[in-house]
RNA sequence: GGGGAGAUACCAAAGCGGCCAACUGGGGCAGACUGUAAAUCUGUUGUCUUACGACUUCGUAGGUUCGAAUCCUGCUCUCCCCA
């Protein structure tokens, strides 16, 4: 086999990247790998401390899978050790670090869900524990003076945790080490991040060249904004789309991303081929209601395939701009003739999180059956044989309730 | 090692013996509006109860009191200053 050119390359690798350090040294391993026709060694380094994925993640895994296409070789690092001692970057407070049964179980459905992006069968999976964990005290203390706590403390994240008078311990400076550790032993040529991870891919970087190998390149791809249009996506602060997540919601999800970010999202986040992205972005600017449309679209089609996404988008089109019940909406089966007390019901649906919350929501006016506002809380119903009654609890849980 | 400060609901942060299920902001939820699950405005926000009310909740374990998030003691954790 043979790589496409070294400009090709440099135009699928430079797509939607912040960052490349240094460029000039990107451009003179691509030559050099074609001309001696040997992949280039591109590791990415995962924490499995949070096992759901979302589009945040496949940002950057995207990378890793157009690296796989165009004939690399791509490593992914399972950070059973790292893990265990918790990335501090971007934290405001102490990770908690993690059990090995807790590492392995998030670690599988990491790489279950990494498949989803990756091409499995071109793809070099190792856990830094191998070579981590066998270090002793000594080699720790070496690896240790490397690196000096000036440096360490320059950073942002550590130096805001500082002046806040909040926590931070020691074995938190060794993260960085760990990090760089893993490029050290892999011998990678090109280390993937997000922009955060800057300072830890540099410290890679310094740790080759004290080890004399030549140094990796670090690829910085941008933290994707979440669906809040302000925050980077994060499970934490609850504007992710996941990529396990169910097409409907994902739909939904997608089309609440702000206008600005149209562009963005189709650029980072799908497969759309390089070529086309201009013609999206002038169709993101003129008519961002369709393009949004597209984008939804493309991402359900991406993780749920052709059918999924059209199904989606028609549950869309009818329950939040027709504000009808969806063809899917689940049933729930009562003795016919029987006085049903709608709070039971509902609590019954799973819809609603207590009794009170119910209460709260019928006051509110959020609650509907058959399209007709209930308000008061001891509504009861007695359905006939047969009878189906549309039953609508807040915005987006639909049910059918029905006689028996 | 010595001295000081602190731990409140999803988060931040008031309260400092009864009027506290606990001010306020963020978040969440609902309504209106919208191309949108965006923005904005309004309402709402422990659990159970038709309601009266009952129960659990203010780091943790005890204690004082008719009554504690508020006072006392032990414990755990965090921050600051000094060494």
């Amino acid at each position: 086999m043979s790589f496409p050119s070294v400009e090709e390359q440099l135009a699928i690798i430079k797509r939607g990247a912040v960052e490349i350090v240094p460029e000039q040294e990107l451009i003179e391993k691509l030559k050099k790998s074609k001309k001696e026709n040997k992949p280039l060694r591109v590791k990415l380094g995962v924490d499995p401390t949070r096992p759901d994925l979302h589009l945040g993640h496949s940002v950057i895994l995207r990378k890793m899978r157009q690296f796989q296409d165009l004939g690399h070789e791509v490593i992914l690092i399972i950070g059973g050790f790292t893990a265990m001692i918790g990335d501090p970057t971007g934290q405001n407070k102490t990770r908690p670090p993690l059990t090995i049964e807790e590492v392995n179980e998030n670690a599988q459905t990491y790489i279950d869900q990494a498949k989803k992006i990756l091409d499995e069968d071109k793809l070099t999976l190792t856990n830094n524990n191998d070579w981590l964990g066998p270090m002793d005290f000594m080699d720790v203390v070496r690896l240790s003076s490397k690196l000096t706590v000036a440096r360490m403390i320059e950073r942002d994240d550590f130096s805001k945790r500082f002046e806040n008078n909040e926590a931070i311990s020691l074995h938190e400076f060794l993260y960085p080490l760990a990090q760089g550790q893993d490029s050290v032993y892999l011998k990678s040529d090109i280390e993937l991040g997000g922009t955060d991870q800057k300072f830890n891919l540099l410290v890679g970087r310094q740790l080759q060249k004290d080890d004399g190998q030549d140094q990796q390149v670090c690829l910085m791809m941008p933290l994707l904004v979440g669906t809040d249009g302000s925050a980077k996506m994060s499970k934490s602060y609850d504007n992710y789309i996941g990529i396990d997540e169910a097409p409907n919601d994902m739909y939904g999800k997608t089309l609440s991303v702000p206008d600005e970010l149209i562009y963005t999202y189709f650029e980072l986040v799908t497969d759309i081929a390089t070529e086309d992205l201009p013609a999206i972005k002038e169709k993101a600017e003129k008519d961002p209601r369709n393009a949004k449309h597209d984008l939804a679209y493309t991402v359900v089609r991406m993780y749920h395939g052709e059918e999924s996404a059209k199904a989606a988008k028609d549950h869309f089109e009818q329950t939040v701009i027709n504000k009808q019940v969806p063809d899917d909406a689940p049933e729930f089966e009562y003795n016919s003739g029987e006085e049903l007390r709608l709070l039971d019901v509902i609590s019954d649906t799973g819809f609603s999180p207590s009794n009170g919350e119910t209460k709260r929501m019928m006051k509110q006016g959020g609650i509907s059956l058959d399209d007709e506002k209930i308000k008061d809380i001891n509504h009861t119903i007695t359905l006939e044989s047969g009878q189906e009654v549309a039953l609508k609890v807040g915005k987006r849980n639909f049910g059918i309730i029905k006689g028996k």
